[in-house]
DNA sequence: CTACATCCTCTAGCAACTAGAGGAGCAAGC
DNA sequence: GCTTGCTCCTCTAGTTGCTAGAGGATGTAG
């Protein structure tokens, strides 16, 4: 039987940065694995899929807390996933605002670029539609 | 003639916090405005005026780092634009890749809820899709 | 003149890591 | 057995862009 995998081939199969999987356990995201006789930590297959989990719910932008929750659920395969379903729910109503926003943001820029002669600053509209928010194509910020 | 708003008048105008233009000023982003006799910063119309740049800024997402290039830019206009023209461009091309991701994930959340039955975690699709990454629809992350 | 709002400085905290110091362990080659 | 060099350990401090609070001074309205 194998001991599991250090945290380098922990963080490599992962793909969780050897400093953030000891961050992940020191706040408790992750329960400290089984350590070597030299104290070094060994994880094993489940603490690895744990791991895995936590990266790619980083990824789809869950905050920590989040995660927890997540995590604790992933435990308890019994109750019901109305919490699963909101905290999902939640973040994706998060994205969506976003994507509306940096589209706006989009917009502005280009026409900031567009606009600018490439001449000097005093004629440059990038400075101008910032120093004067009243230009702004969208109000919406 | 008038001595300038109080920081707090000057808050209400740029839509900036109190706390936050004492960091700006603080980090060196925003020159120290005149004081008045009992020690109060008294902001005239031209730090309004950077004030309303700097949020106006921020909100496009430009980093503090490249307010203070604008800044520097707009203090001597006759410097080429190709310096504000680059950051703009930059940040352009940022947001752009933002908003790619964000959609992405914004497809891959919407699956997720979908397929939730609201029944138990057990069978629940957003646990499932977390636990498991090459259920994604997306591989780019 | 007394409330009460606003202001001051200073320090510490937030997310979510990242970087570095200083030291110990381990595997491989000679 | 020994050295080389990589990985690992703990600990502290730094990052970005603020935000919160303590503890005190000042300005203003009734």
């Amino acid at each position: 039987m194998t001991t599991g995998v250090p945290i380098g081939k922990a963080a490599k199969r992962s793909g969780v940065k050897v400093p953030t999987i000891r961050y992940y356990e020191q706040i408790g995201l992750l329960t400290a694995p089984a350590r070597s006789d030299g104290n070094r930590r060994h994880y094993d297959a489940s603490d690895l899929h744990r791991l895995s989990f936590i990266r790619h719910a980083r990824e789809l932008g869950f905050e920590i807390d989040a995660i927890r929750t997540l995590l604790a659920l992933q435990d308890d395969p019994n109750q019901p996933c109305a919490t699963a379903d909101g905290i999902a729910k939640a973040r994706l109503a998060d994205v969506e605002q976003r994507i509306r926003s940096l589209s706006a943001l989009k917009t502005e820029l280009q026409a900031m670029i567009e606009g600018c002669s490439h001449g000097r600053v005093a004629a440059c509209r990038v400075i101008e539609v910032l120093a004067d928010h009243g230009q702004c194509l969208h109000a919406g910020h």
